[in-house]
Parts: C-alpha cells; structure tokens; sequence
RNA sequence: GGGGCCGUCGUCUAGCCUGGUCCAGGAUACCAGCCUGGGGCGCUGGCGGUCCCGGGUUCAAAUCCCGGCGGCCCCA
C-alpha cells in the first residue's frame, strides 16, 4: 500500500481489498462483488435513506431489470442522454428477439407508463415513489471501483406533482435531506446546478451533490431533477383538477449513489492505517480483544465475558480467534470500526477496560462502571468530528491567471462565469481537466464579467477536477 | 477519446528481456502439532499451480508474435 498522501488510487485499492470491503476479481469489467465488510455499510446507507424517504412520504416499489424498447425510446432527449451506454438484451431462448430489452440504466421510462395507469385525479398527488436497485451503464471511460462501475447501486425515486412549485419544493427538499445526510457521515460536498449542457437527460434542471475527495477532485454522489412535464407529456401522464381539467402531471426524481457514498466513505476518512467507518453506518461499533498471558487466562475469560455483558447488546463482535492481539488490532483498523475494547490481566486485576477510538487512535482505560456512558460519550464525539472535518475551503477567482493558479494545487475554484459551452471547454483544457460543475445552491448574482474571457458573466460557477 | 503498464499456487510474487537447467522457485495464507499472547511472534510437517483464454512461430513456449478477456495508471 501507498500512503494514502503519496498515491491515492493505490492506497484505495488497497484499502477495498485487504480490508474486504469489495473484490474486483469478479471477471466481468466494472463489475465488483460486495463482500460482507462492504454489504453492512452498503445495508446501513440503504437503511438510513430509505427511512428518510418513507418519512417524507415516499412509497417503495420495485420496478423489472428490463425496460421494452419503444417505452425506452419515448423521450427523446432521454434516449440520446443514454442510447451509447445502454445494454440491449436481443436474443433469449436460442434466438434474435422481435423486440429487443433494455437494462435499466435509470428507470424513468419503467416508472412512467404505470404512472399513466395509476395517476387520474388531482386527489392522487403528489404521488412519491423509490426504489433500491442496481443500475447498468455500458461505461467507455475506465471504471474505477464504487467510483465508475456498469454496474452499481442506487436509490432512485420518482415523483408526480400538480404543478411545477411543489415540484420545486420538493426537490428543495432533497436538497436538505441529502445535505443533513451528508455532513452527519462527514462527506464535504457542494450542491451545484448543473449547467444547462451538462444536465441529466430530459430534466429541466438539475441539482447534483459533488463529494470532495480527499485528492481534491469531486465526485458526483447524488443528482435530484426537476422534470417539468418532459416525461409526463410523451407518457401521457395525466390528471384531472378540481375543475375538472386534464393537466400533465410535474415530475422529479432523485438519484443517490450508494456505491459510490461507500468509496467516498473509504476515501475521505481512511487513513494509512485502513479504513474508518462512521458509527453510524458500522454494523457493530468495534471488537473486544480478549488478551492473555501466562496463567491468568482464566480471570481474564471470566473478565471478559462480564465486561462483554455489559456492552450495548449487538454492537460489540467478541474476538476469540487465535490470532495475536496485534493481528486482531492490525485488522479491526483496516476494516474501520469505530472502537475496539483491550481487555487482559491488567484489566481484569483494575476493573477497567482500554478503549481504542478509530479516529484518533488514541487509547483511553475507563473503569467498567462507567463502560456503556464512556462508550456513548465517545461515539457522539466521533459524530461530532465527523461533522466538523466536513467543512470545505472555496477559492475565490477574479482571472484567468488565478485559476491556472489555483487549478495548479487541486483546490476547488469559485469565479464569475459567462455561461458558454465554449469557454468551460477552454478552461479544462487549459487546467488540465478544470470542469464547470455548476452554480452553488443558493448563490448569489455575480459582479462583472467572467473570470475566463471577460465577456458579462451571468453566474457564478463551482470549478473541479471531477473523478 | 488518446497513450502506457500488467495478468504465474487462495494471496503477493521470482522466472520472461537472452526459449531448453522450470512436469515452475519463494513468501504469505490454509491444515496438523507445538510455542506464545499488550501492535502482523516463532518452530516442525503438510496441502496447494489450466503459468488469463485462443491461435501462431519453434525440435522445444510461463518466456517470442497476433487476437480476445480482465485489472491498473496517465493524458484529454
């Protein structure tokens, strides 16, 4: 492994691997096995948004793998966004279908026509939808495990409004559940509207969470979209209103990557030492290293198993292998749990126990009778570090010069922009891969003219080198 | 989109350039037995390989050539 400083792909690879999180070597390009470290915290990321999701009143539902093609086809700027990186299935049974199959790459042409069956009345909306699957996008680029796979999972949802303010409302609700989520697992992101040519296939506009690596590129984590009527309309998705009108329906669907929030989680608070998962999203909180010696084992078993006992019941794996105490703490680091109790004959002769915290890696001997509070006081200041290392720094440019500067040192770059496709190519190209991801959320109207050619800038823009 | 590196026991790798000494060597993991135990501990024995796949060159291919599949990196 390479110091994650030094050589960030390699120690990433190292990390997903060593610490059993993923295996590449399934044989199938850009697709990767979850092994058991991995599918926890990919179950607790699933678990936690689909919660909020139900909170907010989404239902879940489950859509086939398989999209026909003319429903594929119906929106047209949709098929174009996808038609090079779509799977086809055309033969079945020992010979060439009639009528060709889709893999879903996104599931807005699945979702609608049932959409079109079951919405009739305003009384039906908002009618809010999710479902947890995985996506297939036939990537060119090279993939990059939990990064840029074809394969991956997400959460999509898709939703019907009455008109185009509840649907903006309810993305702005994204937004903020999205957001809240984000700094809890101490990811630093920006919300960016994306550039009108850089938008999702079909929507009217589209708001993505860009994760800030610790390489300082970003990386796109989740996308919500306003659709308009663009889906509605092709799909015929139609309701009559209090006045007995028929009226398309507003459309919105959000996307969020759970593969690539687990790589993002690895990256952003790995160390040279391995991984470190948030509590919150470990399926146990740590491991109890039972340590012996000489003759006292006895004691220290019988130790062992009072203090276990006394643990938050589920939440601590009792390591009794026979490795030595140094392999077991070499491992419980690499794979990321949060805490790790050292228990041996000192211990067990002080009533105490040493607690081991994955952030800091600092050691600290508590006596027992404060165990369960010691162990909750320690995990709501991890959470609360967490929250604390996601802040993220904005370089402000007024010119060219100080963006070739800035881009110079992998810093995320903020500058007037005139809005042109012309120029954001321009700029990559002279920054050695700058994008315009987009305006902030929330942004205010820039002062003069953009920061590249000079020409009247009409917004400000987030600029990055993306993963 | 363009360029490069790589693929050998489960894992990591030596061997490849310069074909034969390789029915492929080591380490690690695993199994058995000991010894240990506060940061990958040590000893003895054992198990384990279609040298990625296909084709070609050759008396002879892990090694050279072509194609495919897969992994990784860099640039745009």
């Amino acid at each position: 492994m390479g110091p994650k400083k030094k050589s960030f792909s390699e120690w990433y690879d190292y990390i997903l691997k060593e610490g059993e999180f993923i295996d590449v070597r399934y044989g199938v390009k850009g697709m990767i096995v979850y092994r058991p470290r991995g599918m926890v915290i990919i179950s607790k990321l699933y678990q936690i948004f689909e919660s909020d999701l139900k909170e907010r009143g989404h239902q879940q539902v489950l859509f086939p793998l398989m999209i026909g093609l003319p429903n594929f086809k119906k929106e047209s700027e949709h098929i174009k966004g996808f038609e090079e990186e779509v799977f086809i299935v055309s033969r079945a049974g020992g010979k060439d279908l009639d009528e060709p199959m889709v893999i879903r790459p996104t599931s807005e042409t699945a979702f609608y026509p049932m959409f079109k069956l079951w919405i009739s009345s305003y009384r039906d909306l908002p009618y809010k939808t999710f479902q947890s699957v995985a996506v297939y996008r036939y990537e060119t680029k090279a993939t990059r495990p939990l990064f840029r796979g074809r394969e991956f999972l997400w959460i999509e949802t898709h939703n019907l409004f009455a008109n185009e303010v509840d649907a903006m409302n309810h993305v702005k609700d994204d937004i903020e559940m999205m957001g809240s989520r984000l700094s809890e697992m101490g990811i630093p992101y920006l919300v960016v509207k994306r550039e009108p040519y850089d938008r999702f296939p079909g929507a009217v506009q589209s708001f993505a969470y860009d994760a800030i690596l610790p390489t300082g590129e970003v990386l796109q984590v989740a996308t919500t979209h306003y659709l308009g009527q663009n889906f509605t309309k092709p799909f015929e998705v139609e309701y009559l209103t209090e006045n007995s009108d028929k009226q398309h329906a507003f459309s919105t669907t959000l996307g969020i990557g759970i593969s690539r929030l687990l790589g993002a989680l690895v990256a952003c608070h790995g160390d040279d030492n391995g991984a470190y998962i948030p509590p919150q999203l470990s399926d146990k909180l740590g491991i109890v290293v039972p340590i012996f010696s000489g003759n006292k084992n006895y004691e220290v078993i019988q130790y062992v198993k009072r203090v276990y006992s006394m643990l938050p019941a589920g939440q601590f794996l009792l390591d009794n292998s026979e490795l030595t105490p140094g392999e077991k703490y070499y491992m419980s680091e690499l794979k990321g749990y949060p805490l790790r109790i050292e228990i041996g004959s000192k211990e067990a002769r002080d009533n105490t126990v040493t607690i081991f915290r994955r952030d800091t890696r600092k050691r600290k001997v508590v006596d027992i009778g404060y165990l369960p509070k010691e162990i909750e006081g320690t995990v709501q200041e991890m959470k609360a570090n967490l929250r604390s290392n996601s802040k993220i720094i904005i370089h402000d440019a007024m010119k060219r010069d100080e963006i070739i500067e800035l881009s110079g040192k992998n810093l995320i770059i903020r500058a007037n922009f005139c809005g042109k496709k012309e120029c954001a190519d321009e700029i990559k190209e002279k920054t050695g891969g700058y994008e315009v991801r987009g305006e902030l959320y929330n942004e205010e109207q820039p002062q003069g003219t953009c920061a590249w050619c000079g020409n009247q800038a009409v917004r400000k823009v987030i600029l990055a080198r993306a993963y």
